[in-house]
DNA sequence: CTCGAATCGATACGGTACGTATCGTCCATC
DNA sequence: GATGGACGATACGTACCGTATCGATTCGAG
């Protein structure tokens, strides 16, 4: 997927071989224990044939999000936005848990000291579902369920950074009632209040 | 620091070579690139001295850490709640980054797949941290500054969330503007309006 | 339908770093 | 001044890495 030896001429039963084991492996001992020779060897595969095809362990499993994942392509759109918010994060935080064992999570980890694989994740996982999701605020907009000048930029931090927060630190994801409460909170500072001065109570 | 073989016999001398020559070989090469044998030969230690006393690499290094943020262990309280936020999440900022020298993402992200690691994290610097950050938000709730049932755990997702956020998907972190508007939204988030319903701007 | 080219599985290789074990030395305490 | 433990040095076996080589197979072009 990521660099081309030759052809078409590749052997598509091996490359599922290949994802497949990486899949159960993954899941078995967690990305940490995945090594590539055990995949080739789930896979029934040579070293050689996962090496010729993928850079890098974390590109294998980052193929293999990208194929499993085209099911969470699309936020959800029924017109209330807060519910689809909740939706839509309740699906972030069932891609990276359990910690040990997401896929994904093991991704952005590895990508941390691999420039590479920061930047395949970046292009094709993150920023195409970043543009997805501001085209759905966008629609909120036009439906006038947000300000036309709210910021989606800050909306995306506000909305996404607390999970990858409570990812970094190890502090437990947000249960569904949190999630309402953060979701009503972000769009509360989305839509600043008519005729008040920000950040002071009472000062 | 983590388990005691026996002694105060400890050599201090050798305890501070690795702590330098841990900090000198992150600085260099990259957390990533960092290695024990690496770490040993510098300090001029045997690897052996390493393995007795610390159970691992990230734990070398969050001893690191442990003696060189003692400088940022409180929170800034000038009285002026936004301010000091935007000092305090710039200092964080610096710690994380530049990300490949940095010895706490260094260690968060070790601590991805080591659970013991994780937990001395979490217990000896993140726990104490939000400890005192949420001293400083009863603080200023007491001045006015916040109302009296604001939700602490909110205010620190929706403040050092998007640091968290943008580190893991390597989307560059927030500049000083940025930051004020973050922190403009959060407090704002956590004042709400005294007659208005959440969430809809004219819905 | 044949031929050739390129992928494939298998295997071996050198290299790095791990974590452990051993041993003589040095130092601190008693 | 003796004793015990940390220390430096060194060697060891293991695990994976990433590369190289080599028939065999298989697919596609002609």
């Amino acid at each position: 997927m990521v660099k081309a030896p030759n052809a078409p001429r590749r052997r598509e039963s091996s490359r599922l071989a290949v994802l497949t084991a990486t899949r159960e492996l993954c899941e078995e001992n967690g990305y940490g224990r995945l090594t590539i020779e055990a995949i080739a060897a789930r896979a029934g595969v040579s070293k050689m044939t996962i090496y010729r095809w993928w850079p890098s362990k974390g590109a294998v499993v980052l193929d293999l999000i990208d194929e499993a994942a085209a099911v969470t392509a699309d936020p959800p759109d029924t017109g209330d936005l807060a519910a689809d918010l909740h939706t839509q994060l309740s699906e972030v935080i069932n891609l990276l848990t359990p910690q040990p064992t997401s896929p994904v999570t093991g991704v952005i980890t590895e990508a941390q000291y691999d420039p590479d694989l920061a930047r395949a994740l970046r292009e094709r996982l993150i920023e195409p579902r970043i543009a997805k999701f501001k085209d759905r605020l966008r629609r909120a907009q036009e439906q006038g369920q947000l300000p036309v000048d709210a910021d989606f930029d800050v909306a995306l931090d506000l909305l996404f950074g607390p999970i990858y927060h409570r990812l970094a630190l190890h502090l437990g994801m947000p249960d569904p009632d949190y999630l309402d409460t953060l979701i009503t909170h972000v769009l509360r500072a989305l839509n600043p209040p008519p005729h008040r001065l920000d950040g002071a109570a009472t000062a």
